[in-house]
DNA sequence: CAGTAATCGAGACGGTACGTCCCGTCTTTAT
DNA sequence: ATAAAGACGGGACGTACCGTCTCGATTACTG
């Protein structure tokens, strides 16, 4: 499926498994550390213990390496607690402790930044951030279909109310984010910032 | 003030005024199209029709540069309509008309994406994002002076509910956003996802 | 005797003798097209349609590899034909000919012109050369022992003279010596450039 | 003229004369002593002491930094002495000297290998290699002009008697050529061998 | 007639060197 | 003093090989 599957066993010596993990998570430090410009398939080569041809015999270029390193980065769980305010706050929470458990918090922000001028970058990561969001869409038509919500919302949008906070805290002001205190920003999504009191 | 500022008139052939312009135009170009590493003095030289001594005689870095260029893009002016609802609409609507107008939709990704791993933009930075963010603050007391919002509310949590939608739809789905369209983000914000219809 | 001889029948399978043979040859061959030091063992390998191990199994390097193929090469058989002239018109006579019959005329300048840069390939090399000159040296203590020279006639020097001119024609002039015009180099050589007219 | 050649003082800093003579005469050093195949434009960078950049911006490639430093290497100067004897010992002197003096005689001969197998040295190196013959031409022709020669003399065949055992003894055996002593191969090469005695 | 042991092809691996590119600094002449 | 032009040292990158290594498969002798 990935670009830097290892073969199917033929002749020749096979290809190291320490290696391929070592690379990729060398490439996700990387990311996180220097950005996208910054990164190299030398520099990788070099962070994770690996000659640079053996980087090379996998991924042909950085932007592969740098899109299946993303792709294993955790993703959501879509849960059911039956009601759309836990169903959120779970999400929430998970996402919270993923910021807090991965490199996740600061690579999003620099692939966003060099999305928005690189459209090849731009095209392979689309797909990935929309599974992304797949588990809260879901939620949100559960809640439909069980009428916690009008039939007409605009699922999208529902989605950047409820993620845009955190992720532009994220991204600006680098704070951190508690999961037990993420119920704050599900029920200001659902009922306004009138809500939203200092904690 | 400025780090390119000009200088009293001495002795000496004076320092152009047009170079001037055309540097910091040609930075904010690049920012948006190659992004914050690609940038380099040399390239600016290059994009702005001058030589390279004549950008590093007036700023000694790229980062000063981009600083200043970042400085020049417009910032939101407070109104007072006496409410909090046409005070948001009004000045989504100015963010909405500088994203549409100005660079800063792709230069904005670019300096986030950067911070997240530059502490020296990121320290140059963070006081002009503040300051961007000042009026909203203000309209925000302004109603809690008004009783139209409970006195404890989280001020800069609230910024983040009302701006953060939009900030990640323009990071993520790099979505146009209407200047005639943001009411309802507004009133998502303040009342609820379930005033989010489709439109 | 040498290093890549095939060792006595044990046990396992036994070493390819067509593969002992593509090698020499491949090696010879790329001598002539590439030189010296684009040569290497994966090439020889490459070029000999076998696997580097097989290579590697029977010469440690390059060197021994190129050394061996170039024993190879056919030398002077000494002639006996009573007086020096005929002697030496013979010898000249199969060395025209191995110079077109065989690679030698283009391993040779290769492996002279590496000679004055590598010593160790130089040590290796200087007694087969010397070898090869043998025959010419016993001709010519023949002719002296038949009172044809001189006794205190200074021999190297007098394969110097012999051989020197075809040598010099081969290594700048890349001209063809043609085996039947030999005559008048030998005359040359023995009377003086008096002799020499154009044919 | 030469490839290489300090352009007419435009704008724009000049470039430097210091640099252009470490980069021939580093050039000449690294043939005579790892070969043309080893000699690199990085590797002449590295041992003049100066950047690569500095030795690409006034040669392309390797090729023609090779050919303009031998070009440099001192030729023979015609004399005339009124007869055939003086005027061959006279250039055969110049020439031990100047293999004496000069890394020429280790050049040569990786140079002359070199252009066994790589067409695009030999058409560069032919016309000065011819050059550098033209003086002894020059003398065999007043000589037949003075009958000391037949008028049907084979020039280009006596300059490889003449010259052949002197560049064939520098190529095989290394060995030094005295100045002093190049009479004899005057000699041998006039009158032919029974005059080679030894010294 | 199995079992063992060396050979062979294939290819992954660490390492090295190269030519290209670009940067920031420096040095010149011309305004 | 400023401006344009461009040479300079330096550094990083992607490419191309090399020699070594580890595999599975093949092939002959041997117990």
């Amino acid at each position: 499926m990935s670009a830097g599957t290892l073969p199917s066993p033929g002749p020749g010596r096979p290809r190291s498994v320490e290696a391929h993990r070592a690379i990729l998570d060398a490439t996700l430090e990387l990311v996180a550390e220097v950005g996208f410009d910054q990164l190299s398939v030398a520099r990788v080569a070099r962070r994770s213990g690996v000659s640079k041809a053996t980087v090379y015999r996998r991924w042909p270029s950085k932007l592969p390496l740098v899109i299946e390193a993303f792709s294993e980065l955790p993703t959501l769980e879509a849960p059911d607690n039956g009601n759309l305010v836990d169903d959120l706050i779970a999400l929430l929470r998970q996402f919270a402790e993923i910021l807090r458990d991965t490199p996740l918090a600061r690579v999003l922000p620099v692939l966003a930044g060099e999305c928005a001028h690189d459209p090849e970058l731009s095209a392979l990561l689309a797909p990935q951030i929309k599974a992304r969001r797949a588990p809260l869409i879901q939620a949100l038509e559960r809640a439909v279909s069980r009428s916690e919500l009008p039939p007409d919302i605009d699922l999208e949008a529902s989605v950047d109310v409820i993620m845009g906070p955190l992720v532009t805290r994220m991204l600006f002001t680098g704070a951190e984010i508690e999961p037990d205190n993420v119920r704050r920003f599900v029920e200001a999504a659902l009922f306004g910032i009138n809500r939203l009191r200092s904690d």
